[in-house]
DNA sequence: GTTGAGCGTT
């Protein structure tokens, strides 16, 4: 199983591979999902890393208020998110 | 080319 990580507070100039590499680091790393805002196409700075649980723990300890980018950023496990409705 | 709290569109 993968447990759903939020990041937050990242740079413009970090992408998914960069998040990817710092997550792996402490364990296996699923997916990754920089969230940018789809009206303006401005990068929102955040978005979800999906880890095994035992590495995503370890992650979130160790790289909640890391620097990254030259800016601390925040790791937290992401909020469950709701089935995508296909009415 | 800009900006900085918050939780995702496959």
């Amino acid at each position: 199983m993968a447990k759903n990580i939020y990041v937050g507070n990242l740079p413009w100039s970090s992408t998914e591979e960069d998040v990817r590499a710092a997550f792996e680091t402490y364990g296996e790393v699923v997916s990754v999902k920089l969230i940018n805002d789809r009206e303006t196409g401005r990068p929102r700075g955040f978005g979800f890393v999906e880890m095994e649980d035992n590495g995503a723990l370890e992650a979130i300890e160790s790289l909640d208020g890391s620097d990254m980018g030259g800016r601390n950023i925040k790791v937290n496990e992401a909020r469950p998110r709701p089935e995508r409705p296909r009415w």
